[in-house]
DNA sequence: ATGTGGCCACACAGGCCGATT
DNA sequence: AATCGGCCTGTGTGGCCACAT
């Protein structure tokens, strides 16, 4: 059994990025319940507390579902990292998760800073090609009892709280999350696959201010993510009438057919 | 056995409050080496980084010591944040344990926001007399099998980074972990203890800025609050021929005579 | 020198709006 | 009406300096 990812096919990259977000979604599935009823319901005098409790949120749906860890730290500013054995039926591998949160009244794309990009990036924008370097490693070197080092992949994801505020509420509830989406980057090794080319990709112009001279950000667009490959977009989406989000997992066939599925969770 | 913080004395909420500290120490004397080696050798591009690093750093250290858990979770701004069962020789009592970690060049006070006040706080700056109320509830509530209410005592804490920045360090170490000190703000309860009148207690003028009617902030003066009640203040100091800091607890006895005894860790 | 007060810097992270399909 | 680009705002956090003892 393999320990290396550098030694597998593409594919089963991709099957390890799929395994990730299937757990990711499963946690936030079944933590739907309270995260609506904490976002919905704290108090926050400012927008930056909103942008807290997508960061708390996150940390208490993922930290229950989390997989065997290797013990191994580092800090900075992604808001959920864990360095973990991800077990699959082709090895058992060191993986880097990196999870963002992102609050939003939009629910079409993403903001990435650069230190969030897992891949070198190169799309159009106004007609001129733009290019903007990876700032996420493809992987990490854990230490280990013997001479060698391992090597632990980075898998980078997105959860996004799609919400509207209540105005003028000054009683619970003070603004309404309307859904959650995951979204899983693919790792820079499949760039091939997913940006061979200025014109085939996701990635779309950032959110900086060119004129202002701030550092370059880059956005990635939903539906054209999920165009390219159908799981890594997912959303679970808030109703009227039950206290979760909508179980669904979306999938593609090998022709590249969307589908949708119901999945059981338990709740919390 | 007592569950409610509101029917033990004073002495005993003192308890309560040393004995939280007292494993906030440990776990942070126990994380040292590793908190020393990711402070000073992580890059970062702002200062902001560096406030994340001690924020993910007091996590890192907290959470292996963590107590017998309560099922609830709340989100905001306060760094680390727990609800659990602490058992005391006088009762078992829910806590709400709220830590905030503290970057600075500083080492003879912290800053507080409004909300992270526990007490009403009164003082006298520049002969006029400056209060601030408490923006920390005294308890939250949670709900049980029964018909009544778990009543959860608030305690807060404050873990402070000392640091200094390399000049124009372009390698490793980027910049010097010079102490971490921990700190234990009195319960409400406890203010005719520690702050009667204007003119008795440790806190000071805050940082904001009136001129441009910034929030209200709040200091609290380090040898003051160790004056009052020695313990409430513990310093770890790094020094140059070990890994960890030294081990010392800082204790005093029923006349406020100030002591410092070694302690055994094992160390992470 | 030390202890206090308090003005600012600044960089996240999004809201939001205008221009273009 | 949707998509995309990108300017600007709000605000948390602490560096840092100027006085006053």
């Amino acid at each position: 059994m393999n320990q290396d990812y550098r030694l597998i096919t593409d594919d089963e990259i991709e099957l390890i990025e799929k395994q990730t977000l299937r757990v990711l979604v499963q946690a936030m599935q079944e933590y739907s319940k309270e995260a609506r009823d904490i976002f919905e319901n704290t108090p926050a005098t400012s927008k930056s507390e909103i942008i807290v409790l997508t960061e708390d949120l996150v940390q208490y749906a993922l930290e229950v579902a989390e997989l065997y860890p290797i013990n191994k730290r580092f800090a900075g500013f992604i808001d959920y990292k864990r360095v973990r054995w991800l077990p699959t039926s082709f090895g058992m591998f060191p993986q880097v998760l990196l999870v963002d949160a992102k609050a939003s009244t939009e629910n079409n794309r993403d903001t990435l800073q650069q230190s969030q990009l897992p891949m070198n990036a190169e799309f159009i924008s106004n007609g001129q090609v733009v290019t903007l370097k990876a700032g996420v490693p493809p992987h990490m070197t854990v230490n280990t009892q013997s001479a060698n080092e391992l090597i632990a992949v980075t898998t980078s994801a997105f959860i996004h709280f799609y919400y509207s505020d209540i105005r003028d509420a000054s009683t619970p509830p003070y603004r309404r999350l309307k859904a959650i989406y995951a979204l899983a980057i693919p790792h820079q090794r499949l760039k091939d696959r997913y940006n061979p080319s200025p014109e085939i990709g996701f990635w779309g112009q950032g959110k900086h201010s060119t004129a202002r001279q701030e550092d370059p950000r880059i956005r990635v667009y939903f539906t054209q993510l999920k165009k390219m490959c159908a799981w890594r977009l997912q959303s679970l989406y808030f109703t009227n009438d039950h206290p979760y989000t909508t179980p669904l997992w979306r999938d593609c066939d090998i022709n590249g057919q969307e589908s949708q599925t119901s999945f059981d969770f338990i709740g919390r």
